[in-house]
DNA sequence: ATTGACCTTCACATCAATGGCAGGGTCTGA
DNA sequence: TCAGACCCTGCCATTGATGTGAAGGTCAAT
């Protein structure tokens, strides 16, 4: 397919497919007048693709781990460095970082949410301590992340 | 503590603090002589709002998701609005849908490093065909994720 | 042969997150 | 009182992911 079908197929503005592609994240083919010739299953790849961009990974990364995400075959690509599997083993862990601090945040907000819909929409002090607006008690926080990039 | 202290505890940047105080994450207080003077909470949260960051949540949808995220009084903002609820419901869902992207591939890769550690590294066929180097079948991929921010 | 819908490359603009520096105040200790 | 370490407020640069537009080629249908 050329690049029209597949942008509004996965959603994506053509510039960003061409964009994808000059950071070698995908590599269509090129019909003899030029035109970009998409394969069927890039469809799945570009949206692969735009999920984890918008999960904070960056082509950089992406282009390194996506040789491991064609499942059939996993023995992909020859001669894996070590230097690139030490990478690989890294990046898994911060993956594992990005992961639960979503979740843990995900479900603060869950929790927020259903505490809010479930009792009394937010029981306002009727008569509020005269003097300070100040917030007496200190509500503690407990999520974190690495950092690194 | 003032600015520098929470930077090294945090290893951000002085001048990331500063700039997440520019965009409303974080209101430390001022010290008679102007120097900023940040709770010792602070700490956790800028750790948090890294995090996030880190996960691909911009600091407008971090501002957003913070006020719910301080655990122990939860009823913490007066009066969520309709639309202010809406919005944190669909934000919900693309937390959801950028962990569960994260989480397959995060699986694809740590299955494909556990495959490469414990197998023969990578059987490269001794006498390639000669002719091209073209990969004859094709892998499928299966991993999707949404767009909009 | 011309129109319109598609495609090409190239280049510049924007936005968010950051890095960096300059010019200047504050405080502590020698 | 001077140095050094800290803080302040700008402001400009960069990077990565995008938007947008210009100038032009291809192709199907009229």
């Amino acid at each position: 397919m050329r690049i029209g079908e597949l942008s509004e197929r996965t959603g994506t503005p053509r510039r960003l497919l061409r964009y994808y592609e000059e950071q070698g994240l995908i590599a269509p083919d090129r019909l003899p007048n030029g035109y970009r010739d998409y394969d069927e299953r890039l469809v799945d790849r570009v949206r692969q693709i735009r999920g984890l961009l918008d999960s904070g990974l960056p082509t950089r990364l992406i282009r390194l781990v996506l040789p491991c995400l064609d499942r059939p075959c996993t023995i992909h690509f020859p001669d894996p460095t070590p230097e690139m599997l030490a990478t690989l083993e890294h990046e898994l862990a911060r993956m594992d970082d990005r992961i639960s601090c979503l979740t843990r945040n995900r479900d603060a907000v869950a929790d927020y949410l259903a505490t809010v819909r479930a009792g009394a929409p937010a029981p306002v002090p009727a008569v509020p301590p005269p003097g300070d607006g100040t917030d007496p008690e200190a509500p503690v926080s407990t999520v974190s992340g690495a950092r690194e990039r």
